[in-house]
DNA sequence: AATGAATGAGAATTCATTCAT
DNA sequence: AATGAATGAATTCTCATTCAT
């Protein structure tokens, strides 16, 4: 929650709150619309503020998705520093993926609204390239962790690998509404999807 | 272009040419700027054609988009049938990915607008439940494959696996502009995940 | 019926018919939702023609109304032939009012369309106007019948009288689908009405 | 102006102060040009507002004139308090005629629009409906005074003496704009009409 | 003549954003 | 700061009327 979408620092707890509130508003209600039918009127009245409280904060209406971009990214940097033991690096991969894979599936569950700026169905074109900047991150971190296991692998491939895994991740997420795929069905075939892609890739040799 | 979506059954040539103009125009700018963002009058401009004309045909701007799904669908179906050989079912896996997949990505190339459609990026959750159709159209017709080759399989699990391909295959078209996948890397890589996805799961035992 | 309304007197057969046929449609439609949801492609429709042969007949949308109302005055001109009978000088004021009433609701009752026009409602200031015309020949003739019966009578009150008297008649057809007023009395009370405003005007008295 | 049309409670003088200007320029725009052809951004400008402004309060165009409504059964219920005093009871036909008409009379000669909406004319058939409930209070507070004064009246009687009185009333109101009919010969002619109508039926018998 | 496609001005309504209180 | 009223460009859709076939 950087102050780069916003238009004034708050100063005092109220304000904070108040960012809070509308960000979570907004949240819900891209989560059940999309981001084109939400409105700024519906957000300010599921965050019990008005309308011109609303744009005392946050500039546009591109602002307050900005605004939840960045928490989202905090909080999944959070949730990188969290999984990021030394242990990583020798880790089997399955046990890797379950590291990995878990707890952003629980962060998905939690918030509302992640999935649809995550994921950037329902998102207009602006808000993709958002999202992308999110994702190129979490990509890059992903990227890190494969180089650390094999420091020989290529940056460029281990780019490549982290994106197409990220991809399948989000294509799966994108998935959890489906009846044919129960959710702990979904979350066992990612990790098979995954773990046969990496295995020849990032796995560990024995010996290594 | 079946009539299901349209206000009226064109009588004349000239409406038939005129309701292809606009599904054309129409698919350009929802890959342009997404479904949201497409405005009736720049269906219209794009189309050559008076606003009034489009209401003629089309009783709001989500038939429009219905009509253009329908057309993929029929596009899509006619990409099946020309696949489908009796061949198909004793080929090797990476020989059937290539005959699926090949075809595929050119159709996409092709056609602007599919994307956005297809795998549902920039779209309204209206539009998302539409495109759901289309895309378990084309599940159950891989999972059809999948059962050809392999009789024993269950079917329930024939419809999850092409249900996760078909959702793989479209993460990959999702990526299609990424700066770190060239196309030719992305098909490969394509393949690559489900050739390792599925060789378990419906590859052809030697032997059988 | 005369041209005026017209923009082509038919020659043939065909043309008269689906003149006919046309303004049928035009008083169903407006009987069922008044003049202005009106729409000519409705009536075109309800007609069984194309819209462009509607607009060979009619100049314009108001020009099939101003038919139609030319047809219900020639109707209304046979209704008071009929009626005009010698011995309508000499009848008890009763008598008289049920030779005028009782057609006049019949035909009513037979026109769909004919009420929404003859009452006004649900018409449009520049349909009323036209209505007002027909509404007006209605009231002279009534004064004529005062007028015979009474040659003593000021003109202008005979004028005053009828016009009354019609005015009355158009609220009672208005009430006509109420649920308080079952028909029969709606016309029992409507000559009531009538009988005990008109006897001391233009009631025949004993030896007169 | 209760709430029930509105899509939000003002919460401010000035939104108080704008709901009034729209309704009395939705009143005179009715009146001159009739219910369809009055425009959302003609009353708008009438009432020197944004077309925006009118939506911030009122859900949309019918709900304009449900509320112009609402206000006229207001004024019409504060019109009927002030004539209902006890001596109505025992007072003789004519003077009830006259303390119920005269004011009433007058109410519409005061009110842009009101004609329209009461006598309906002019109006579409959906506003006829909203338009009937009001007629239909008005009725029963006549019947209520017929009651009254004539305990022994049968209460589907007295609706229907009101009923009818209250048609021929309008209709009288329609012809206000006759050439014809100058007001005052209206006004002593619609008296008329009515005594020698309900004389017989709730007319005070000398001795009761 | 008949058909139905083409036209475009105009209507209702929304909604991001600004402004007054 | 907070509230909610004000604004108006933009959007979807209609429909009387004209035109091409």
């Amino acid at each position: 929650m950087s102050s780069s979408s916003l238009r004034r620092v708050p100063q005092q707890g109220r304000g904070t709150r108040r960012i809070a509130q509308i960000l979570d508003a907004a949240a819900e209600i891209i989560g059940e619309v999309g981001y084109d039918a939400t409105t700024t009127s519906l957000i300010a009245a599921r965050a019990h503020t008005a309308i011109g409280s609303l744009y005392q904060f946050f500039p546009n209406k591109e602002a307050i998705v900005q605004g939840l971009l960045e928490r989202y990214r905090a909080d999944l940097r959070d949730l990188h520093s969290k999984v990021l033991t030394p242990d990583l690096l020798t880790l089997p991969l399955p046990t890797l993926l379950d590291r990995i894979i878990d707890p952003l599936m629980d962060f998905e569950m939690g918030q509302r609204g992640f999935k649809a700026l995550f994921v950037g169905v329902h998102a207009s074109p602006e808000i993709a390239q958002a999202t992308r900047a999110m994702t190129d991150e979490v990509a890059r971190r992903f990227a890190g962790i494969f180089t650390e296991r094999l420091p020989a692998l290529d940056p460029t491939l281990a780019l490549r690998y982290s994106t197409i895994t990220l991809s399948i991740v989000k294509a799966f997420l994108g998935l959890a509404a489906s009846p044919v795929l129960p959710r702990e069905v979904l979350v066992t075939e990612l990790k098979t999807v995954l773990l046969r892609y990496l295995e020849p890739l990032v796995g560990l040799r024995a010996g290594e």
